[in-house]
DNA sequence: ACAATTTATCTTAACGTTTAAGATAAACTG
DNA sequence: CAGTTTATCTTAAACGTTAAGATAAATTGT
């Protein structure tokens, strides 16, 4: 069967497309009966409206915006931070008839997933550099939200204050050894311990901004917090994490404060702690950093910093939307002081 | 500034359309040293290849293949399950050199999202009928995962046979007072207990055939079960299992087997029973669905059946790539037994 | 009743590509 | 050296829309 188009509508009709073409997107252009019998034999024809990527091209516009995501699709989506902010960002979305669409950034496709959208909200730090570069070459607004790019708007938190803040609270509360579990320091996909050289050397601007935060509150409170008192995990769940806290609970003498970059992080310690029939606060205190759902119903409730990523993602889509693209928003975010320190 | 164009390039370089395009994509019609110069003179003006929509419209093709989810993209692929699903296909789409486009099943946006992609891969239910005919419609090749829709090939697992497996050997394993934590048997979004008449209501496919595996293994082993020992969980995660899981463990008689519909459930149940100081698996014995990761990690290890949704990915997308859209396939699971039945 | 305005519909020209078919010149072939 | 092949490039017609301007019919004001 031939495909059924505008055109063929028309022909079919008796009409010119211009009127059919009307009937669907100005319907204050035609008579409203001429417009409801249009709309009907459409519908009879299997006429799914019309085509979009014909749309797309004539108007420009194609009512898409990606989100591109700093790792592959399936790693960035299961964490529940870039969940929380997902769901922020689709739901201002949502509301303004825009559809939402997931980049992954880790391939290097040239593609038509890439060159649709009408903006781009870039989500972390960017680790693939010519696509980095497509992007913004398109020429179409762009915004960047837990990352900083030099001539583009932003959406971000203070890391280092409230890493600090967070830190200060916790080695006031707890005397003793301070290690902290950190996310992606270095380049590797191992979990090690920091060398002295290799403490200002990550590359995620996040997890050096948090760093420096716990560095300058032990330093102020002359607390001792050496490179090889700092872990390097390479990815953000609870396998990874169990590892390091392992190896980090397992010294003598044993850290009685862990300073983790992320509630997962934080998590997978306290199960470690379990295991090691540790008693928290007792015992070792335990902080994150997120405030994710599920800190709240851990047991005990884990002490952390709340940024609100839904919200976030809510302001960043609306930004865009609005066109304020070169502005640097930081947002509020919150100690949570729960059971765990 | 004007934007750069195929039209645009040509101009500048003094030579046809056609031989711009043939530089881009087929090598072989023009000398290598004007195609190069095309080239590099491309570069030169900062011009990223050719228009996607615009090929797109010409060619008919896009190269991409869409998931359409059954739920919010957000929820979706924060499922572990659905993780596994979309990296097994994502693995396959990208040696292909295809990309993948997450498709929301939950908001009824007539998209160009959803009229790009060159074929579908439809995962779980659909829950949005005129989302579902459109793409029906579209007569692009479609594939059904862990759903079954007449006309349409389809890659699944026998739930029915699995859950009575699992049964089977729990309820051997265990005497005692037997509760089912259900996922999405009815059309609620609370925890709640079934009644008799909505045992075999569950609009999920996946979901019945599981129930019906469970009853059948404990008529087999002349076991009751009733629907009153049956949990209805709205959805899949820690929060709403726990909520099930102390309902059903705070009764008396406790019951002495949980058999979840997935092992979120029973994790999250695995917590609950921590939490009231049972020992698993000597007061308690419990059994999961889907063998996540997590489940192996978890204390105590988690019995449980194992999709490999990787695979499932894999097999579906190299299916839909293939043109194979015919067949129904159905794929195998393991037992895990571990420690918790 | 007639010019002026409004309403309903149509015509035409893009949007930026790809590709089949044709043109031209250079290079072989016997 | 005419005839044929090859390499290289051009022409022109799509692909399915939309937006602006054109046209004709209907309505209005005076």
């Amino acid at each position: 069967m031939p495909k059924v188009t505008l055109k063929a509508l028309a022909k079919h009709l008796g009409v010119s497309v211009a009127t059919v073409s009307n009937a669907f997107n100005r319907p204050d252009q035609l008579s409203a009966e001429l417009r409801k019998h249009i709309l009907q034999e459409s519908e009879k024809l299997g006429f799914s409206g019309p085509n979009a990527t014909a749309r797309s091209l004539r108007t420009g516009r194609s009512d898409m915006i990606a989100i591109l995501l700093s790792d592959t699709l399936e790693y960035s989506v299961s964490d529940p931070v870039a969940n929380q902010l997902i769901k922020g960002i689709a739901e201002v979305l949502q509301d303004a008839g825009k559809d939402m669409l997931l980049l992954s950034g880790a391939k290097a496709v040239h593609s038509t997933a890439e060159a649709l959208p009408d903006g781009f909200i870039i989500y972390g730090s960017p680790k693939n550099p010519e696509q980095l570069e497509r992007v913004k070459q398109s020429g179409k607004p762009l915004l960047c939200v837990d990352c900083n790019l030099s001539g583009i708007g932003s959406v971000n938190i203070d890391n280092y204050q409230y890493a600090y803040d967070i830190a200060e609270y916790a080695l006031q509360k707890q005397p003793g050894k301070v290690a902290v579990l950190g996310l992606r320091l270095i380049d590797s996909d191992r979990v090690c311990r920091l060398q002295q050289h290799e403490l200002y050397d990550a590359n995620e601007a996040i997890s050096r901004r948090r760093l420096e935060g716990y560095l300058a509150a032990a330093t102020q409170q002359q607390r001792e917090l050496n490179a090889e008192q700092i872990w390097h995990i390479p990815v953000n769940n609870h396998h990874y994490a169990q590892i390091a806290a392992r190896e980090a609970l397992t010294q003598h003498p044993r850290p009685t404060l862990l300073l983790c970059m992320s509630d997962r992080i934080a998590l997978g310690a306290i199960s470690v702690a379990r295991q090691l029939g540790l008693n928290i606060p007792q015992d070792l205190r335990i902080v994150g950093f997120d405030g994710i759902e599920e800190a709240e119903r851990s047991y005990p409730a884990l002490t952390t910093v709340a940024q609100h990523s839904d919200e976030k993602g809510r302001i960043a889509a609306r930004m865009l939307l609005a066109g304020n693209t070169a502005e640097n928003v930081l947002l509020p975010c919150e100690l949570r002081l729960r059971d765990s320190c």
